[in-house]
DNA sequence: CTTGCAATTGTAAGCGCTTTCATATATCTA
DNA sequence: TAGATATATGAAAGCGCTTACAATTGCAAG
């Protein structure tokens, strides 16, 4: 590979004034163009390495997220992609850490390869993991809320989010609402789930809870534990639209029309969600949003004063209201 | 940050010793201890940038993919992050590249980043492309056959997938049969279709077609525009599931059923298809086996001789019918 | 008591780059 | 025309590390 020395040679320059042709620096036109030229014909590219020796950045950012399925996933990597290389940022992505040991062992060997990094835990309770960030790497957490404060976060109110969800069922009438929970230990299960209790305190409504772990299967079942009982709810709020769908099947299979007999409602607004007969009524997650925000943060630490510092952290999903929790009316494809 | 020197000193032994210390290279039992201990009370992390510009390797391999929504994108990082991490291989990801020269321009400045790029393409043409990729680069085509190969590729056998549905829907008796395409430009569709052309032709059945653009939505109007014709066919084959999900929305808002009046199947068994209704006949796609297949691939690049080398680049999707295909019997919810 | 060999350790070079500082040249003001 | 300022360039240091190579040591063999 050529390096600076040879082109330099080539182009009749010192390394100085090729090192300032790759660096934008004050070099005239003529010297330039010469060294443009040999880099060219050299196919010289700068080893990224030796600036990165001198510069102290990487010019990377790490992503470091749960074992996690689905487009969540690469909805929040688009979402920091389409930010990031604009700025001729890359992306160092880790996935896969179920566990605190797992996540911290990544942490530390991203450590020296980005410049900072984002990270979504929705499991691993952050006041844990917080310690174990090294020090001098700069961090940003997403949708893990309930950290010390030591690292700036970008949430989702879910709580406001199912709120909103129990508003809509109340307003078309329905009193006896079940929820569909998620798993024990998600944090977002579980402001969703504080979210419907919080509506219900505020009405004369009835809510029960069956058990779920936002998977499509646990949806199921879920379903089909409802219809063993005697008496059906009004509606069924499931906390992820997976479980809905899941849900939604069980019911189909034993001939229960959503809505009329029951009406339910998901949380996400996946791409299906509007596919599905009915359509499913769902809270919006603005997942990329999620994403390209938690980049914004993190690059107010990255290059203080470079950019607009972002009004809020916190982004209220956006209810959306479909066939399968309508009362009555016309149906509905959007 | 504390750098070999730092260390050295405070251990009391020279820099070298420190550094094969880190390298697990010969160092005495004492020497090991006095240095891990220094290391750790300075919080030492070796500096990889150092390390890098030294050894010539990055211990990272880059990752470019197109603009992919949905499951597909995840799935593969999934497969090749779990096959990485282990060997203590980062990945660098990079997504939405539509054109040949933003691929090139990531491509190029990946240079230097990573130790060799997976490339996935099904947009642009390979052939195109592989000029593009810089030559001291190694690199692997995952699912984009049909370069010049100058580079290894690891495929799906498209074909051979839709030949198999093709064989299905022919054994339950269909002779009608309209397949919904995908995007005039992306080598899965082309060589689906291909794969149902080749079974058609050694066969008695009709064969027609509906444009379709991997989208629900497409597959939702091409279920629309097959209800404005006279004659239903016997079945329709939608080469994405997407499209087969939009497709039986359609049918169902008409109250056609499927698969009584007519059979409907899909192509990638994305998770949800076994929760429609009725559940969907599909070909299977491993995407998460393509990833690390294709990691293995550039991992034979990198350290020649280290692993076994995979016995064959082309994986065959499996067929699974559900319930959407079948002629008569009872529901089946795997 | 030498000699030879293996096991450790240290010295120092240099990976390819950016950047300070000094120098040389061009431009402008009085 | 002299002096001051701005602009362009080069020489050289050094980022933190790995790795020949040389030097030292310990110890078995002669």
């Amino acid at each position: 590979m050529a390096t600076v020395y040879d082109v330099a040679e080539k182009a009749g320059v010192s390394i100085a004034t090729v090192s300032r042709v790759f660096n934008n620096n004050t070099v005239s036109q003529a010297a330039r163009e010469k060294v443009t030229a040999a880099a060219r014909s050299l196919g010289y590219t700068p080893n990224l390495a030796a600036r990165s020796l001198m510069t102290k950045r990487t010019d990377t950012i790490g992503v470091v997220l749960p074992d996690m399925h689905g487009e969540f996933f690469s909805e929040l990597v688009r979402g920091i992609d389409a930010g990031a290389r604009p700025l001729g940022l890359h992306m160092l992505v880790s996935c896969s850490h179920d566990e605190l040991k797992e996540m911290t062992a990544v942490l530390s060997a991203m450590q020296g390869r980005v410049d900072g990094v984002i990270i979504m835990s929705p499991l691993i309770a952050i006041d844990a993991l917080e310690p174990h960030i090294p020090p001098p790497l700069p961090a940003v957490i997403v949708n893990g809320s309930g950290g010390r404060g030591l690292y700036p976060e970008v949430n989702l109110d879910n709580r406001a989010g199912a709120r909103q969800m129990m508003a809509h069922l109340l307003a078309e009438g329905h009193r006896d609402i079940c929820i569909v929970s998620g798993p024990s230990d998600n944090l977002d299960a579980e402001q969703r789930q504080l979210g419907c209790v919080e509506a219900a305190d505020h009405s004369d409504c009835r809510l029960r809870t069956l058990a779920g772990a936002f998977t499509e299967a646990s949806g199921y079942a879920a379903g089909v534990e409802l219809l063993a009982h005697n008496a059906l709810p009004d509606a069924v709020f499931a906390l992820n639209d997976a479980m809905a769908i899941g849900c939604l099947c069980a019911l189909a299979e034993r001939g229960i029309a959503v809505p009329e007999q029951i009406a339910l409602a998901g949380f996400d607004n996946i791409p299906l969600a509007q596919y599905l007969r009915p359509s499913l009524t769902t809270v919006h997650v603005p997942i990329a949003d999620l994403g390209s925000r938690s980049l914004q943060r993190l690059l107010a630490i990255l290059r203080p004063g470079a950019g607009a510092a972002t009004a809020s952290d916190v982004l209220v999903p956006e209810l959306v209201i479909r066939d399968s929790s309508r009362r009555a009316g016309a149906p509905n494809l959007r």
